[in-house]
DNA sequence: TGTACATCAGTGAACGCGCGTTCACTGATGTAC
DNA sequence: TGTACATCAGTGAACGCGCGTTCACTGATGTAC
């Protein structure tokens, strides 16, 4: 058995659970020594260096995490969209869902896609992208198929993630009454930008034609 | 005369000046070191705590000084679209204008938003929450004015500012051809939002009345 | 299955460094008379 | 205006601390025969 592998794969996952938690409100990737997350994982602060080169390696891997983290959101949000309608309504409850069960995960996406290193924010711009693509190609289909066409898809998937993420971050650290006030308030947003595209693209059609 | 009041003051300035310069897109405020900063003023790391209790204390200042930059940024695209119209247009340019010019100031209230310590953030929030309410006022006197009101026009100004800060975050770091696309898919957004907004508000009144 | 050797995750001591903070000080500016 | 004293912005030495990184090591796991 590849006892060993697997042991290693199990100090390697340590490492990256003690970086995640200690990123709590307060606390960036940048504040994080490689010494505390040793003591945090258990180890000694000379076996890190068996798992990466330095802490922004970790925090690359803590990216990656991240990006899978909303490819399956968005899988999951298509599959409760096609059984029970209403998007808007239900990916901001399943983003929040998601939130909620990977708060530190995303607290990381959000705030490094501004600050710390070059490579790192580029990482992060990456999985955001690619997130953006797939939303704008979504919403584009849905569009089409409603007889109601978006002016624009791949704008109104930015305004709608950056709006998501950015009211997102908020709700991690409020009070339940005040998550649920985000919630609604960021139902309504994206009504106003899905709306707004819709009128634009009859707009646009009307002079046009 | 009061020489010595001057020169302190000039030292007050000099010491928030280095710490300023040093908010470029790869540091955060929460990676400064207080000797750092005094080096940089050009005094010795004693003579800080003359003028500050500590780093935060410093933080807090420039924070205000954002929070006045803003209400001057309002005052001045108040300005501008009474002379030319175009509210949309005129506000973003002069947003990106300000932006510009002062870009670590921008970049602090930005980044410090989220992160960093709870009164850090509370004094953030403040001047952006201030900045939202003054925003949600004009949307609603325009609107009613131009005899197209909006619905709830304060998530309308909480949607525009928070696209408008995030989208300017982005610019800040941008060459100037992805500033310019930048510009123009920050217009396109507000358009989205606005317009929306009017439709939601037309269509609660015909519904209603 | 048993033996001899190789691999390698984890260790503990040691290093030099920049940090925040304290302290007693200096000397120019300000004030009272 | 001149003198004697008070104020206080800025100083330099010193402190203890946690940091990242190096190094030679240990001993369990893996491999070849």
């Amino acid at each position: 058995m590849a006892a060993r592998a697997e042991q290693k794969l199990r100090t390697r996952r340590a490492l990256m659970d003690a970086a995640l938690s200690q990123l709590s409100a307060d606390r960036g990737f940048g504040s994080l020594s490689l010494r505390e997350v040793a003591r945090e994982a258990g180890i000694a602060p000379t076996s890190f260096y068996r798992h990466f080169a330095d802490l922004d390696e970790l925090g690359l891997a803590l990216v990656d995490e991240g990006g899978v983290a909303l490819r399956q959101l968005m899988r999951q949000a298509r599959k409760r969209i096609a059984r029970n309608g209403s998007a808007i309504s239900t990916s901001v409850d399943t983003f929040l869902e998601y939130l909620g069960n990977n708060a530190n995960l995303f607290r990381l996406m959000l705030r490094e896609r501004t600050g710390v290193s070059k490579q790192f924010r580029t990482a992060v711009k990456a999985e955001i992208d690619h997130f953006v693509t797939e939303l704008a190609d979504d919403l584009d289909r849905f569009g089409e198929e409603r007889g109601k066409p978006l002016y624009n898809p791949r704008t109104v998937a930015e305004a709608m993630v950056t709006l998501v993420f950015n009211q997102g971050a908020e709700a991690l650290d409020g009070t339940r009454p005040e998550k649920e006030r985000l919630r609604q308030r960021l139902k309504m947003e994206l009504r106003m930008v899905l709306l707004g595209s819709q009128v634009m693209a009859r707009h646009q059609k009307t002079t046009r034609f």
